[in-house]
DNA sequence: TATGTAGGATTATCCGACAATAGGACAACA
DNA sequence: TGTTGTCCTATTGTCGGATAATCCTACATA
């Protein structure tokens, strides 16, 4: 066999020139990430920045959709561009597609929610707002009222885990904590009507754990919490379903981060 | 005041159609995320596509864009679509770019890596693999022998917990980490140059992680990794910055993760 | 004060064309 | 045999230009 890589010229760098839309992004990004260009400010116009840069109006709005997703501007038929901090909604659910088709299991989600639910029911506990224990006041009363509405109990205890992360203020935090629920409701989906205690004792951690938020106990915020989890595994368990194949991904569980 | 908000009619749904590009991209999503394409296989040509959903090829152009940036689909020039599995540097350089611009503080993302890191430390000294824990040596050793070079450094240290939180063999603790990892990276970029001592403390603190986590002694793992953590917290205070501030942004750091 | 209307600005989409590259087939050569 | 050069075709990248849909503002009207 004839030495097919020879010695020298091994580290040849790609001389490869980016696309002309990639280079548009990358250039209205590094203005935004600079910081030239201020978050809500407005952006010139697509013939603008067609001619500013010296490629065609197609070429400008390829490149702009790809900052569009990651969420850096806002766009509207007759509107101008608008600079904008990516929602988190958009990042969360780029998140969760990719953990989603990355074919994570049950029990790799559970492990980080048991990581990291019981660490922002403490924090959520010495710093919640007056609003949002309102807020989680609310969503607590309205799951007692629709109890029996399937669709009502998983959407409610989404955003009552999200809800505390927010709480907890850090924004790392909720970030990590959002895709995962969203995830972990493409688990529960047939959980609650095939395990029919599981809504009652859901109710009650749920009420144990805002008592505890309310009461500022930070000790007990952080075990209810995890033992709230832990329930959740058993539960699961309980279902059949095996906590180490993939979890299957429900549609509804991108619309969830929305 | 007039009342504003009328009581019937206020639950009507916009009934605006969303534009062309974005349900192209969410068709085509939808395709890859249910399963009918399989990861790895071609997409029709965007004539095909064009035809297909009965828009013009420029509106399937700019929706792929989407699902490009996102990580869904690798495109090249002459080549077809390929339906891939989101890189994970792909999103967590838009989780990067989003925190980034989310203005977090070094307090926050310190906060989380003191919970992520050392649970990560613990699960590797379980779980890493033969070929895992020889990069892990081998980025010890590189260390050693380069320890007066700033940038080394910081990207040395920056792969060191990337390799531990993929050791720890969790998709969504990989994910979390690695964002946070290389925005502290922007904190960190002066912290060598400022505190002489520092360098020589991090390369004792790998080299005792590393010692705990081959030896598979989980509990020393967590312990001197949550150690180090506390340790850097303390070398960045006496650098001086408020560790309330926000993080300015080093462009760096987007490259670190990809 | 609220509502209707006109006009310009801007994005959304379309059309059709050409350039640039990838990939394969095949001949020429050492 | 294995390498190189040359063709061809399929496909993406970019372009120039056109039209429709929508937003925004100003102004007129009741």
């Amino acid at each position: 066999m004839p030495d097919s890589t020879p010695k020298a010229l091994t580290t040849l760098s790609s001389l490869k020139i980016e696309p002309g839309y990639k280079r548009v992004a990358n250039a209205i990004e590094a203005q935004i990430v600079g910081g030239q260009i201020k978050l809500g400010e407005l952006l010139p116009t697509e013939s603008n920045l067609a001619e500013m840069l010296g490629v065609h109006r197609s070429t400008i709005r390829e490149g702009i959709r790809s900052l569009e997703n990651a969420g850096l501007v806002q766009r509207g038929r007759g509107k101008r561009l608008r600079v904008s901090v990516p929602e988190m909604s958009a990042v969360s659910s780029v998140i969760t597609r990719a953990l989603g088709l990355k074919q994570v299991s049950f029990f790799e989600l559970w492990e980080m929610q048991m990581l990291l639910e019981p660490f922002a029911a403490r924090l959520a506990s010495q710093r919640i707002s007056d609003d949002l224990a309102r807020e989680l006041q609310k969503n607590v009363d309205s799951l007692r009222q629709n109890l029996n509405d399937d669709e009502f109990v998983i959407r409610n205890d989404t955003k009552f885990h999200q809800l505390i992360a927010e709480a907890a203020q850090n924004a790392a935090l909720t970030l990590s904590t959002a895709p995962i629920g969203a995830l972990l409701f493409s688990a529960t989906v047939n959980l609650y009507s095939t395990v029919s205690q599981a809504r009652h004792r859901l109710l009650e951690s749920h009420e144990e754990i805002l008592a505890a938020i309310l009461s500022k106990d930070a000790q007990a915020a952080e075990e209810t919490m995890a033992r709230h989890i832990r329930d959740f595994y058993r539960g699961y368990e309980i279902s059949g379903v095996d906590v180490h194949a993939p979890i299957p991904l429900d549609p509804r569980a991108l619309d969830l981060v929305k």
